[in-house]
DNA sequence: TAAAATGATTGACGTTCGTCAATAAATACT
DNA sequence: AGTATTTATTGACGAACGTCAATCATTTTA
């Protein structure tokens, strides 16, 4: 827990009371390969921290799956679309390797929000930080190419070409596993 | 200015004094067709609402313009990106009309977040909102064709399409004027 | 180590897209 | 109303994409 109160105190500096009131609400999870922390249909109640591990965000159309984020260690994750809407989920979240994650509850979130500046500090940073991340692929999307959005993730971070197969870094940047490949070829 | 507090409260119930705060901190400020609110380069160092009037989004690319995203009346709106990393926009801000807005500056924003939960909350609202839009928007980008992008856009919001040249809305969708002029005839 | 399963590449083909140029339609202006 | 400007459509063509199927490579598993 030691590294993970170090994170969030990078984010807020929270007093220890303040502290320990958060940490009660956080509940560490293991979870090992082709788990699944959130089903289609289920509403995604909480927030995610990855401690360990490496998780993904897919949604079934059509048969088959679409990949549309990985998630590593030190990043939030969540279904925030379903979680801020209080809504059922289209996604799945699955553990692609075994790991362990921090979760928070939205409700405990909610009944503490009103006791502290920090607390809604918090609550409002991890939403810009999901924001940000949004964003940019968003942007890319409309400006770039599919080839240009590759060259970017390569980049960007490399590392994810080796922790990931590529036809999930293919749905990721919203092309074929093929043309993904053929890309690959032609640079 | 009546309406527009009922809006703020209707997100998070101020008290009067913390309303009394809050409404020094946005100016009213109105617009002419034509006139940017932010140019490319500077840095966005607020957050607006729109009162009246429509405005758009727009990334210069290679020497034309994309149109990235359109605000009508009651829409909060900023370089978000550029709001939170405090770097230079890549973006212009254009009224397509005349119009009024209230603009409420960072520095503001961020003195005042201390004072009050209320404060952190409308902040955290605000930036939960912004991402809900461009999260769907990505969904989208990632899991529909096209066709399927230009189909929801009809659906959810068909005011757009009168109010917004069609060649804008292609950028919006990602393509060029001359496609979107193809999928409405394959429809 | 061999067989099975998974992932990546390649080929063929049809569809859609982007680009450039021309024309048609709609809107704004005087 | 008539002209100018802006916006939308259409045509032609090449490039990139998606799909389906086959093959090759890599990793897992027995």
């Amino acid at each position: 827990m030691k590294e993970f109160k170090k994170h969030i105190k990078k984010i807020v500096s929270l007093s220890e009371e303040e502290w320990d009131i958060l940490k009660n609400g956080f509940k560490k999870i293991s979870y090992s390969k082709g788990d699944l922390i959130l089903s289609e249909g289920e509403h995604c109640d909480f927030i995610g921290f990855v401690e360990t591990g490496l998780f993904r965000f897919y949604i079934i159309k059509e048969g088959n799956e679409k990949t549309t984020d990985f998630w590593f260690p030190l990043d939030f994750f969540s279904d925030y679309r379903s979680f801020l809407t209080n809504t059922p989920s289209n996604y799945n979240i699955e553990a692609m390797r075994s790991g362990t994650i921090w979760k928070l509850k939205r409700a405990y979130m909610h009944k503490h929000y009103e006791e502290s500046v920090n607390f809604n500090k918090l609550g409002r940073i991890i939403a810009e930080q999901i924001f940000l991340m949004k964003s940019l692929r968003l942007d890319s999307f409309l400006i770039d190419s599919p080839k240009e959005r590759y060259l970017k993730l390569l980049n960007k971070d490399p590392n994810i070409l080796q922790a990931v197969p590529q036809y999930m870094i293919a749905s990721y940047l919203g092309i074929t596993p093929e043309s993904l490949s053929r890309i690959r070829k032609r640079i």
